[in-house]
DNA sequence: TTGTAGGCGTTATCAT
DNA sequence: ATGATAACGCCTACAA
């Protein structure tokens, strides 16, 4: 199968190797009709598939390239890369995946093993301690675009959800509705972990600026496993809170297990609102307003920054993409205090 | 930076590039402490990363599997591709993702792209409509695994899901406690669509050997969106369902919202079940018993399948591989006709 | 308009 | 124990 060569084509097209070469680069200029039609045959006849591989090794460009994520079952994750791979297949490039895990090891290797397939540039969902690596391949001029996080101390393109705007969009959400013991829920924070930290500090912001102030017990971090308990007991305490900000998807499990278990009723107890669109926020009951990261822009952006790098040597500085979260509003929001409820039916 | 040739490893620690060869594929055996260690320092020194493709040019292999899927977004696609790119991983391969969108002429294409590209194999989430691609690719011998579907008139290893027996939990579930007038819900049928017509012809067999018999108009087949609508209208004319049985989660989204926008009453006017596990079964009011689909073992027994057919060319005979659904039961069945309820707190 | 020759970075086969 | 040399399949000057 695999066995049938260019030399094959040309033997029995009667040319060189060279001028099937040029044939299959479209270099027609100079070729008769002739040979180019018997070309055609001999390659139609034999079934015959040019070597990539070998093919780049000369050209010393794949059209391939890497994308290294932190963990391939979150939806943003698929939805991003599947925006990915379409911009790519307009190009007519390929996409090796990756999933590192959120290990930094393995993102590590996976970094290396990309490099020596010759990949013609990365896009990461970076675990965020792998400082060194990425300097390098900055400073090679490596194509490489960050997504989702981006990894502290490297000047490279990123493109990110602008966590300020989002935070902000859910307190001004809970706010204009009339809730104002607001907490926020969120996975155990860490330093590295850019995200997490951005929207914790523009809920504090966004709190501040309408002259709330957050208690730190309103700071509700945990394991989304070990929500529902943490919940509980914060609940228990005095000034519970009548509105949450869950972070992310998975976050926002743990709170509606939270409020199944305890059975503490939605738009008048307790207010919800999560980043992450959510496949089920219509059919859920109340019906979820969530705040939406548009992933399919961003995936596309990404995939254009690899290639705009690829593109051109006089590499210009790093840029920082920030995409606008969406207020995807669907709850009815009825409460005793006389504001009326409103609705809005956007599909995701 | 990728300058660094195996050559100037070479020059540098004082040998031939053979020796240098030797030294990177560990046949140290006849080999110097002393030139071994030269080497080490030289590779060090300049940063030396092998390059791939030469080696995949002389060696006719490149440690990469190509994966085509016909949708990227649904999760069973994410999950049973997580389970591949993780086993890829033990072996040190990896792994290109292509999205053809149901398209059999991007499926065609990319089949193509990925031989070009040199492959070691293929897994496939066929559209089910390019038989002849796939049959020149098996009589190759070529290494081929089929997910979720099959291709009609292809004789390739496939790994499926057990359509029969998961229509049969459903109807068992729903007769064993107490549901009679059962229903099936599914997208449009159309007869390349295997695991669609497997299950309808499970559901028929199911009720069958229990000696219910299926009114065509039980046959509920629509695009998810128009659900709601085709129900409604279903549930307008005598002796509705109080069952459905909805044949994946796109589907079952389709009966949430007619039964939100309906008020239908969950356990009590209907139950439902449906196939694929979805992440919000259990903060569902009521939480919803689903047949899921063992999508890491089905993605570990692809990958394990196309590694199996590439070490071995005495090809036996492609196989099969039904995989039996898992009912993950959830709802509190609670009746009028004095069946107990019952509770099963699985997580998925 | 087409052919020749050299090279891309490795590996493999022999020598030495 | 190590080194020369010829592939691998394609591309690209340059020559004819």
């Amino acid at each position: 199968m695999k066995k049938v060569t260019m030399a094959d084509v040309a033997k029995l097209a009667n040319v060189s190797k060279s001028t099937v070469s040029q044939y299959l680069n479209k270099r027609y200029e100079y070729m008769s009709e002739e040979t180019r039609k018997r070309i055609a045959e001999a390659i139609e006849e034999l079934g015959y598939q040019p070597n990539v591989i070998a093919r780049s090794l000369k050209q010393k460009t794949t059209a391939t390239i890497g994308v290294i994520v932190f963990n391939m079952l979150h939806m943003m994750t698929t939805q991003v890369l599947h925006a990915i791979e379409e911009e790519c297949q307009k190009r007519g490039f390929q996409v090796i995946v990756c999933n590192s895990g959120d290990d930094p090891d393995k993102e590590k290797t996976y970094v290396d093993t990309l490099l020596a397939k010759q990949v013609d540039g990365l896009i990461v969902f970076p675990t965020g301690k792998n400082e060194d690596v990425y300097r390098c391949l900055v400073e090679e001029r490596f194509p490489l675009v960050f997504v989702d996080r981006m990894v502290p101390g490297v000047e490279a393109d990123s493109v990110l959800l602008d966590n300020f705007a989002a935070a902000e969009m859910a307190v001004d959400y809970f706010a204009s509705n009339g809730y104002g013991r607001i907490a926020i829920v969120t996975p155990p924070l860490v330093p590295y972990n850019v995200p997490r930290m951005e929207r914790l500090e523009g809920f504090r912001a966004a709190m501040r600026k309408r002259g709330m102030d957050v208690e730190e017990r309103n700071i509700i971090a945990a394991d989304p496993g070990a929500l529902p308990e943490v919940l509980k007991q914060r609940f228990a305490e005095p000034k519970r809170p009548n509105a949450l900000f869950a972070i992310n998807d998975l976050t926002l499990m743990g709170v509606l297990r939270f409020v199944k278990e305890t059975g503490i009723r939605m738009p008048d107890e307790l207010a919800i609102i999560n980043i992450d669109d959510v496949p089920f926020a219509d059919i859920y009951t109340p019906a979820l307003t969530t705040i939406a990261q548009p992933t399919f822009a961003m995936g596309k952006k990404a995939a254009e920054r690899v290639f705009e790098q690829m593109d051109s040597n006089h590499a210009d500085s790093p840029r920082v993409f920030r995409f606008s979260p969406a207020l995807m509003e669907r709850t009815w929001i009825k409460r005793g205090n006389g504001k009326e409820g409103r609705r809005n039916d956007e599909d995701s």
